[in-house]
RNA sequence: AGGCGCGUAGCUCAGUUGGUUAGAGCGCUACCUUGACAUGGUAGAGGUCGUUGGUUCGACUCCAAUCGCGCCUACCA
């Protein structure tokens, strides 16, 4: 015996991943039925947080499952260029070192970004390893290598030439910190605490409302885009300011007549029923300005400092002292109405935080409803199909209401637009700009700008299935792997991603991208709360793996905090939580955990718990592993007769279970019913009970060497059965115990990620065993029952008497009469006539719970008391469970007594309960007789 | 405002077509270092399944209403 007595993760998980990436054993092989999945692509300025980790450990599963059912299994794994954030990080690294992007220019910047993805970039590649993930490396891709952003530019060129992309001046969302537009999507919108201001506009030429007023009052949560205003707008139907409609007003500050409007868009009964209009800044106004026809006057630089379209005391400021300075002055002029405290929502760009503009510029756009017709049909059809089901409904919602896509973003790092400009401004799309010249039937001399901006980073993840697989090239791998199987993802990114996938998918290769998208739910804290950086509850997996002290934990969780403040409250709560730091748990138990707690369409709360839980599973199993060994010398002394008692064939035939509950479970997506179901078998039928029904017979070998070589041989099978099952949950540690107890078993394989996922029909059913073990174990519990309740040492044995029961009961008995004594310790056993009178015993009732109906008397199981127990004690326990079972006997004779009941249940129902009725009644007189002896006594 | 989901033991969660004594893990209590494992064993306590109605012989399960929580989308002058 060459393993220790303890499972220490670190020492099996070294080394083990390395060889089987260096046996190539994740490449696909075999001619099975073709298995594929895409990664999500990281980010590669991500570190692989929790949630990776969660998602990962789900894909490996599933990965390794189809794997060794002999599946052709590419994981088709590589990164995202992630393009904002990865400007940001390097953006910001530069800064550090004092350096602008605007200093080195935008080749330098690129080439910046390169090297960092080189030095930095790589680390998300290392954590995954650490994962256990059995990613095909070989095939490892990038957005921005050559052949995809081939991929990207093709799809580029194609949908520009059908019309699907076009050029206009939109009003978009502008970040004014990254300087840049982003996408609906990329918007935050959170409430926050505000204020509403309601101004005076003055009527112009002597003009007044139906009230007689001079002026009409507007409301406004944002001040300083008055300066913008084109005209105040109100309800057609508004008796108020019907008369007005077609007259004007002076814009206060600024001077400009601007027209009162009629539109059906305002809501007389908010605030006055006037609303001021700027066009140029708020996309309803926009919209109302484009019916009207308003001019739109942009008063923002793309910094929203104030521009010249203003009054000259206004330009230059800033948008937020811009309003500080509008609402004083509005105020000096007597033209502040009001003041009222506000909640309204704020939209910020979700990396940047910043508040977000709306702002008119020259930007990129995808027509989307031809490309979104095609992907909701697809669901609708089965196409793509949503597990669980209900996220469909929130693809569909989104699809339907689907607005035209930003894809421009002015920024350095992506894939940079294939159009270029002419002098006159004409725009000549091409692969290249060669190809953009012949195109567009240009001279070489004639001199060419390429537009400067890059597309959103999502517009490349779109082509993620197709692109990785070979797209244009009509590549085997395409042919073969496409469309993937299951995309598995978070709901956060069903409209990033798995919808543009979806449209892009269908329209250029004319497949869906994945026959299933199973939605998993976010890793929060143990409480249920979001992990996050300002929280300061976030939890590194590599630490969970490796472990981490106290000190370490908090260094991490408060590093770069903006407020140190912050910084200390989450340095007090880290100590109050983790007071020894984390201990390392490692790869498989923090797997097992993300199984166990992937419970479909919720949020799961990560409890370091649970994780514990699943590390002294792993111990568990590597001691069950000790145990079979221990007893093992060499492969020869299995070979032999065999003679299986009840108990091996019991074991086996419960493996058929597990393994039946294992692909159901899995086919289903529900992983944690997969990882139930190992749990409950390893632990609590093979460790608790067989390995316990062996060693009567495993202790005393050489009195019984037929039944002693058929229960090492059960213990090996079904222990390897069960590695097998547990593998793609957790890899390491049943990679290394198959490996040691492959030999026993002939096995000449080098790893276990290619041995076959077990079979049903791998052990044999046996009714008649688990009817016998199941027998046995209900007398053995009733044993440590009364030995527990009347606190019999468990150091001292018992006798043990039996009376009543039927023939099945002494057939049971026959058969397992040899594994009471040590299972209960049991020291002599007697079965007493029916009609004998026992001595004073304690006893317990089983009267058919576990065995045949066909019982015609409750079994006693009898424990003589003599000098064990006192009276008082065992008269307690009597009248409780007298208590309980006559509870019980009055609810089934209530339903018995029902004659509605009687006639309309089932049958088989109604038979049950009277079966129930008679054992119950059976149970309770027993019961009561023994409480009478002992009153007697 | 619309949509989706959730409310089951102290905590985190299972409960598949309505019929179970409503389960698990953790936590808790008592006892135990017995020759795989104290990262362990045995036994035990703990729930009127959010509330109210309805359908049914029978409801944790189906329907309706209601309360509470979460998320998504839209709007918010």
């Amino acid at each position: 015996m060459d393993i220790k007595g303890s499972f220490d993760p670190s020492a099996i998980e070294a080394g083990l991943y390395e060889g089987w990436e260096r046996d190539g054993h994740f490449a696909p092989r075999g001619n099975g039925t073709p298995y594929c999945i895409v990664i999500p692509p990281p980010n590669i300025t991500d570190r692989l947080h929790i949630g990776h980790a969660f998602q990962h450990t789900l894909m490996d599963a599933l990965m390794r499952y189809h794997r060794m059912n002999g599946r052709r299994a590419l994981w088709q794994t590589g990164t995202d260029h992630a393009q904002i954030a990865t400007q940001m990080v390097v953006e910001r690294q530069l800064l550090e070192k004092g350096i602008k992007l605007e200093d080195i220019g935008r080749q330098a910047f690129i080439d910046k970004v390169w090297d960092w993805k080189r030095t930095t970039g790589g680390n998300i590649s290392r954590q995954i390893r650490r994962m256990g993930s059995s990613v095909d490396w070989s095939r490892e891709r990038f957005t921005m290598d050559e052949g995809f952003s081939r991929a990207v530019i093709e799809v580029f060129v194609r949908l520009w030439d059908e019309g699907l992309i076009y050029r206009g001046k939109r009003l978009v969302n502008w970040d004014p910190v990254l300087k840049t537009s982003i996408s609906d999507l990329e918007v935050d919108n959170n409430e926050e605490r505000g204020q509403l201001w309601h101004f005076r506009y003055p009527l112009a030429d002597g003009a007044t409302t139906a009230g007689g007023l001079d002026h009409v009052v507007v409301a406004t949560t944002r001040p300083e885009t008055m300066l913008g205003d084109t005209a105040v707008a109100v309800h057609p139907d508004d008796e108020r300011y019907r008369s007005l409609v077609g007259k004007a007003v002076t814009l206060p500050l600024v001077g400009r007549r601007i027209p009162v409007i009629a539109d059906d868009h305002v809501d007389p009964e908010f605030g006055s029923g006037c609303v001021k209009i700027t066009p140029a800044h708020d996309f309803d106004d926009h919209a109302i300005g484009t019916r009207h026809g308003l001019e739109m006057v942009n008063i923002f630089e793309a910094d929203a400092t104030v521009n010249d379209n203003a009054p000259p005391s206004y330009r230059g400021l800033d948008r937020f002292e811009a309003r500080r300075r509008v609402v004083d002055d509005m105020r000096s002029a007597g033209l502040l109405a009001d003041v009222e405290e506000h909640t309204l929502t704020v939209p910020r760009g979700d990396r940047s935080e910043a508040i977000i503009e709306p702002w008119l510029t020259d930007q990129w756009f995808v027509k989307i409803k031809p490309l979104a017709e095609p992907a909701i049909k697809a669901v609708e059809d089965g196409d793509v199909e949503f597990v669980p089901k209900q996220y469909e409904n929130m693809y569909f919602s989104w699809m339907r209401e689907i607005e035209d896509w930003c894809i421009s973003r002015q920024q350095w790092w992506g894939h940079r637009i294939p159009a270029y400009y002419d002098e006159s401004g004409n725009i000549h799309v091409g692969r290249t700009e060669a190809e953009a010249r012949i195109r567009g039937g240009l001279a070489d001399h004639v001199p060419l700008k390429q537009d400067g901006d890059v597309l959103d980073t999502w517009f490349s993840s779109a082509l993620w299935t197709f692109g990785t697989l070979g797209w244009p090239e009509r590549t085997p791998e395409l042919a073969t792997y496409h469309p993937t199987d299951v995309l598995v993802t978070g709901y956060d990114i069903i409209f990033f991603w798995v919808a543009r996938m979806v449209m892009m998918t269908l329209k250029f290769t004319g497949e869906v991208p994945f026959r299933k998208v199973h939605i998993h739910g976010m890793v929060r804290d143990a409480e249920g709360a979001k992990m996050s950086k300002t929280r300061g509850n976030g939890l590194d997996p590599m630490d969970i793996i490796d472990g981490i002290t106290t000190d370490g934990l908090v260094a991490k969780r408060t590093a770069n905090m903006p407020q140190p403040r912050m910084a200390e409250t989450i340095e007090a709560r880290t100590r109050r939580e983790y007071p020894n730091g984390i201990p390392a748990y490692g790869t498989d138990a923090l797997r097992f955990a993300f199984c166990a707690m992937a419970s479909q369409g919720r949020d799961l709360a990560f409890d370091l718990k649970r994780i514990e839980g699943y590390r002294n599973f792993c111990n568990k199993l590597w001691n069950a592993t000790r145990f079979v060994l221990g007893h093992i010398e060499d492969p020869g002394e299995l070979d032999g007769a065999v003679r299986e008692a009840p108990a091996d064939r019991w074991i086996r035939s419960r493996s058929r279970h597990l393994v039946d509950t294992a692909h159901r479970s899995i086919a289903n997506y529900r992983f944690d019913l997969y990882a139930n179901a190992v749990y409950e078998f390893a632990w609590h039928e093979y460790c608790d009970w067989y390995v316990e029904l062996t060693k009567p017979v495993l202790f005393e070998a050489a009195n019984h060497p037929e039944q002693a070589r058929a229960a090492k041989k059960t213990l090996l099978d079904v222990l390897e059965l069960l590695l097998r099952a547990a593998h793609p949950i957790v890899p390491f540690i049943t990679e290394t115990l198959w490996l040691r107890i492959a030999p026993f078993l002939g096995s000449t394989g080098h790893t276990i990620m290619h041995q076959s996922f077990p079979r049903a029909d791998e052990q044999p059913m046996d009714g008649d065993a688990e009817s016998s073990i199941e027998w046995l174990k209900a007398v053995v519990t009733a044993i440590r029952n009364v030995r527990g309740e009347l606190n019999v040492s468990p150091g001292r044995t018992v006798d043990l008497l039996l009376q009543g029961g039927g023939a099945e009961d002494r057939h049971r008995f026959g058969e397992c009469e040899s594994l009471l004594g040590r299972l209960a310790r049991v020291e002599a056993v007697r079965w007493l006539d029916d009609d004998a009178e026992p001595p004073p015993v304690a006893v317990q009732v089983i009267g058919g719970r576990n065995v045949g109906e066909t019982t015609n008397s409750a079994l006693k199981v009898m424990v003589p008391m003599a000098d064990l127990i006192d009276v008082g004690a065992e008269r307690a326990r009597l009248a409780k469970a007298i208590d309980a079972g006559e509870r019980d006997l009055r609810r089934v004779e209530a339903k018995l007594a029902n004659d509605n009941f009687v006639a309309k249940a089932p049958p088989a129902v109604v038979a049950k309960e009277r079966n129930k009725h008679d054992r119950l009644r059976r149970e309770l007189g027993a019961l009561k007789d023994q409480l009478s002896r002992l009153d007697g006594q």
